[in-house]
DNA sequence: TCATTAAATTGTT
DNA sequence: AACAATTTAATGA
């Protein structure tokens, strides 16, 4: 986590499976759906680079399209806190885009990853002319409502399975990421920074999950096999 | 395309 | 934190 430098966001076309990696583009009506994807940006982003920074003014609206992102703010004793990681599929700011404010978070890339960006302007525009991208905001908002509401109840679980078995469930939330799928790419190691453990205990936790077959453990990435039990995961001893 | 080597990731202590 | 084992990615013939 060293780079400083701002995410240089280019102009240039999109590529079909980039565009369809963006959630909100198939609910627009053709004209809308031209003007946006005309006004999309992307940009690469290297492992520890920021995406957007606390008390920035917002510029863009941004999404992964591949990669993983970090969530996280610091407070007055100049601590980090992680919030959340955003896998692909994933978009946010839209609170702060839509009061023109400055952001609330650190957005950084955990590992080498795709992000795209709609400038502020445009995201009006679209607030002011499409019902679907309405209802996409809108059904943003409700979602990441409900998982920051589970998200302080995993702040206070003592129990680091549980508290690795609900961080996985949120990151495999189809509504708020739904690039991610079956299959979430990510590290024991970047789950290990995510959920606040380390590396070994969280290893130990997904071979419990796994053992449950609840989840199954692969090489650089993990497989949902039941996102119920993951959710409502209990303490088993 | 295949074989070899380096790098990344995982499992374990 | 350290180490070995395993998997993937990169390289070059």
């Amino acid at each position: 986590m060293q780079t400083e430098s701002a995410l240089h966001l280019r102009r240039r076309a999109l590529t079909a499976a980039e565009l369809d990696a963006i959630p909100w583009i198939h609910l627009l009506s053709s004209l809308e759906r031209e003007r946006a994807v005309e006004e999309l940006k992307i940009a690469d982003a290297s492992p520890g680079e920021y995406i957007c920074r606390m008390g920035r003014p917002v510029t863009y609206w941004f999404g992964v399209v591949d990669g993983l992102l970090k969530m996280s703010s610091d407070n007055a004793e100049g601590q980090t806190m992680t919030f959340t990681g955003v896998p692909p599929g994933g978009w946010f700011g839209e609170g702060t885009a839509m009061k023109r404010e400055t952001y609330r978070y650190n957005i950084q890339a955990l590992r080498k990853s795709m992000v795209a960006g709609l400038h502020v302007d445009t995201f009006h525009w679209l607030l002011d002319h499409s019902i679907g991208f309405n209802r996409f905001v809108m059904n943003q908002l409700n979602e990441r409502l409900g998982q920051f509401i589970a998200a302080r109840e995993i702040d206070r679980m003592t129990n680091p399975d549980i508290r690795v078995a609900r961080s996985l469930a949120s990151l495999f939330n189809p509504v708020l990421y739904p690039g991610v799928g079956e299959v979430l790419r990510i590290t024991q190691q970047e789950l290990a920074y995510l959920v606040g453990l380390s590396r070994q205990r969280v290893n130990e936790a997904l071979t419990a999950l796994a053992a449950q077959d609840v989840i199954k453990v692969e090489y650089g990435g993990l497989r949902v096999l039941d996102l119920q039990a993951l959710r409502s995961q209990m303490v088993f001893r």
